[in-house]
DNA sequence: CATGGGATTGACT
DNA sequence: GTCAATCCCATGC
């Protein structure tokens, strides 16, 4: 399966964010389809850019299809997908993945060897845990997600015509309204809560 | 320079 | 349901 190129990130990131679904994230001979996105833009107060340009932000304003990877409560990373037009700050918020490759792996980095009966569906439920899981940390950021480390591939043939479900962004505070939270209907990969 | 606050998770009442 | 862990960065003095 090919990698997306940069200009499949470079337009709305309310189109980038569903289509996103069905395609598989590929990092140290761990993979998993993507069953939950969230989509930020620089124009509504949850994003990060929204504040404007800042060292903390710089990849978030650059070149689509660049990994956005930042620390969340001193203890999480979170893997963005940049898009848009460079000098616009957006992307896309991978929340879940269903695990395919690499999952005795996944187990280990996550600490759940041991007694722990952890089912799949929990090792990348959420935005924190898929990172640990696949080993994705903050030294990624700024890199390609066409040219690795981190890649995404396109759908399989198997999620060609994904039915998306449609909700509210999780864990936010600032414009919660809007519906820029997408999943996969029904996956048991979904993060909590399902919408 | 000091402080406050998260795009979360897991453990506990 | 509540709450602490943990740290970088943005903000304000």
């Amino acid at each position: 399966m090919k990698a997306l190129a940069a200009d499949f990130y470079a337009r709305s990131v309310l189109e980038v964010a569903p289509e996103l679904i069905g395609c598989t994230v590929e990092h140290q001979g761990c993979s998993g389809v993507i069953v939950e996105t969230e989509a930020y833009h620089e124009t509504e107060p949850a994003c990060h850019a929204f504040k404007g340009l800042t060292p903390r932000t710089e990849v978030l304003f650059g070149k689509a299809g660049l990994a956005y990877v930042y620390r969340s409560y001193g203890i999480h990373a979170m893997l963005n997908a940049v898009c848009e037009d460079e000098g616009v700050g957006a992307a896309v918020l991978i929340r879940a993945l269903a695990p395919l490759e690499g999952i005795e792996q996944m187990r280990v980095r996550r600490g759940l060897i041991g007694g722990n009966p952890a089912r799949d569906a929990e090792l990348c439920s959420g935005p924190g845990k898929l990172t640990q899981a696949f080993g994705i940390w903050l030294d990624e950021n700024g890199t390609s997600l066409a040219r690795g480390p981190v890649r995404i591939r396109e759908r399989s043939a198997s999620w060609r015509e994904p039915e998306i479900a449609i909700g509210t962004r999780i864990g936010i505070t600032h414009a919660v309204e809007l519906p820029w939270r997408f999943a996969a209907a029904g996956d048991p990969n979904v993060s909590r809560p399902r919408i």
